[in-house]
Formats: structure tokens, sequence, C-alpha cells
DNA sequence: GTCTATAAGGAGATAGAC
DNA sequence: GTCTATCTCCTTATAGAC
């Protein structure tokens, strides 16, 4: 509990604030190396590359992504609708804490094709995490086959929601600076968008 | 029509081809030089610095994208939901053709707040181009008045139909990564994708 | 206008003293 | 483990010859 951790730990705590503020390209290991307190050759000292590094910080946060998408979802005993609003609730309060993740995760995915590649490759060696499109898949053909909502391919099921809600963190920071608007400004701004898109979904997929 | 043009305007198209690939920070101005065939000091001849060049580009590239955005909703003479699938539609061919060109900009927006600040201002010094906005409310609330539609906010409106056209492009570098499909399996999933969405967006808004 | 050469600075990574 | 010093490479930008 006490606030000196080991060093190597502050170094990857401090590194995952500046790769998510911004991103791999924009963060030296002097910069890292600033932040904690030590000099820059301590980093390479401990993770040797500034990839490797790099790598501990995305891939926790690629699994984190991964465990919030489908929990909502899971969860037994609810109308579908209120599963929807729940998961869609849900997806909004972890976006308002973490509001730069979903542009962090896909900027470095985007701007490396090795990276990319290697991604895939962990992702798909875990089963677990590779079988969370496929429990997803469960709940929504489910009620496909009820007749609760209209026949819809789980990718669209997915890709939709993930649009509606992540693009409005990613243009945060733009609409922050055009509007000038206040913390509770923005705050109702992210609410008010996620009442028109609970609605926009369960009126756009029921039968 | 002949293939040599001028040096400054071939070092502006090979630049703008460079910086939609990889980026301000991932393109070099040797790498520029290199495209056209001529040496590094050529580049800084013609714009001085990176920085002018790069504005160039940008600049152009957001114009286009606010003129896309409000063309198909102005067409006269149509049920609405007639123009929502046109729009939706115009929207997905843009894409199609210039798909590098959202996330694109909206990273170069978020990767530097003073080009963000600059962005706006000269957005906002042209009535025609700041009046985008007002135009589609136009369009929009005179549908809601007449109760096409269910009422709904101007900004909730593009919004949703932004998230959900762009999305798919900016993620779709990962999807073929993934995937590994060919070209017309990319063609049929785009395509795929526009129906559902066209589908969710007229049942999601209508009374 | 076009070239070569180079200045000036920042990056990642390592060597070696303590 | 932690430090300073340094190597090597790459970047933007400019000076100056032609």
């Amino acid at each position: 509990m006490s606030k000196e951790q080991n060093l190597e730990s502050e170094i990857l705590k401090s590194a995952e604030e500046l790769f998510l503020e911004n991103g791999f390209s924009g963060t030296s290991t002097t910069d890292i190396a600033k932040r904690v307190g030590c000099n820059q050759a301590l980093v390479h000292y401990y993770f040797r590359t500034k990839e490797n590094l790099f790598l501990q910080v995305f891939n926790s946060k690629v699994e984190t992504i991964l465990t919030t998408l489908q929990k909502p979802l899971l969860q037994q005993n609810a109308e579908f609708n209120d599963k929807l609003r729940n998961a869609i609730g849900a997806y909004f309060d972890f976006l308002t804490e973490n509001s730069r993740l979903p542009f962090f995760v896909i900027n470095e995915l985007l701007c490396n094709r090795e990276r990319l590649k290697l991604a895939y490759n962990y992702f798909m060696q875990n089963t677990s995490r590779s079988k969370v499109f496929e429990t997803i898949d469960n709940v929504v053909q489910t009620e496909v086959g009820k007749g609760t909502i209209r026949p819809i391919k789980t990718v669209d099921f997915v890709l939709d929601i993930v649009s509606l809600t992540v693009f409005n963190f990613i243009i945060m920071p733009i609409y922050k600076a055009v509007s000038d608007s206040t913390e509770s400004e923005k705050a109702e701004f992210i609410n008010s968008r996620k009442e028109d898109i609970i609605t926009l979904v369960i009126n756009g997929i029921k039968c």
C-alpha cells in the first residue's frame, strides 16, 4: 500500500499513462523516465526495448476491452432489451473512465502491421479470449430464434453497438476543443448520446 | 495532360499519398522526395516547412469531407427515407474510395491541439463551411415537424450516421489483417454493413 | 530551380563506473 | 540497481555551389 512501489512497476505505470496520452511514437523513453523521476537508461535496463514495454501495456488493454465487451450481455434472467440497455450503459461508463483507450488501441494497430499480427496471434492463442465473439453470438442468435429481435448477423449487432458507443469518445477531444464546453456540459452531452443510442438500437433491431 | 506536371504539384501529390498512408509523423520529407524522385531539399524549397505542406493537404481534405456530408441530404423531391438511403449509400461509396481519410483527419486533429484550433478557425472563417450543420438541421427538423421521424436532435442524427458509417472504414485494415479476406469478400462485407445500417437507422428513427 | 553537404537536435540503446 | 556518458541513426531545415 505504500506509494513507493518498485521501480519496474513505476516505469510500467508511467509508460501506460504516457502511451495512452500521446501514443507510442509520441512518447520517448526519456519522457517516461522523467515522469518516474529516474534516468532514461533505467527504462531500458528493466524492459530492454521501448517496444517490449509498449507490448505489456497494449496487451493488457486489449484484454480489458474484450472482458468489458462481453460481460454485460452475459447476465442471466433479464429481458433482452434490458440487457441491451444495461450493456450500452456499461460501455458508456467504461469509456467515460477510459476515454482514450479505443483510439489508442485502434491507432497502434493501424500504425504497425507487425503489431497487428502479433496482437491477433496473442489473441487467438487464448481460448477464452478468442471465444468472446462466439459467446455473444450465442446470446444474440437465441433472441433472433425467439423472435425478440429481427434477424441480424451477430457481427452487425456488435459493430453497430461498438460504432455508436466508441465513436463518441474518439471524437470527444475534438468536440471539447470546438465547443469549449465545461466538464458538466460534456457529461450531459455523453448522457444524451447514450439515451439516443439506446433508443436507436432497440427500435432499430426490433422485429 | 502530360504525366510531367511541375515539381511543386508532384510534391504535393506525393505528400498527400504518404500523409494519408502513414500520417504526419510517419512521413519524412525524405520519403516524399524519394517518391517524387527528387532530393529532400526541394521539398523545403517549395514549401519551406513540412507543416506548411501538411496543412495544404489537410485543409483540402476537410473541405472535401464537409461537402460530401451535406450533399446527399440536400436533394429535392425525394421521400425522406429515400434521401436517407441515398445519403448512407453515398457515404459508403465516398468512404470506399477514400477509406483512410476519416482516420487520417481524426488522428491528426487528436495528435496536435494547435492544429485542432487552427482547423477550427479556418473552418469558422468560411460561412458556407460553417453552415453545413445549419443546413442539415433544417432538413432534419422539418421532418420531425411533419412527423415523418421521431423527435431527434440533429446532432444525434448526424453522429449516429457518421459513427455507423465511418467506424467500419476506420477498422477495415484491422478486419482485413485478421480475416485475411480477398478484395471481393471485403466489398461484400462493406455492402452487407451498408444494408444493415440503413435498416437500423430507418427503423431506429421512425415514429 | 536543382543539387550536395551539413548543421542542429532528438531518438533508442548500450558501456562502464559506482 | 542506478548513474553518466556516449554511440549511432534519423529527422528537419538551411547554406551555398551550379
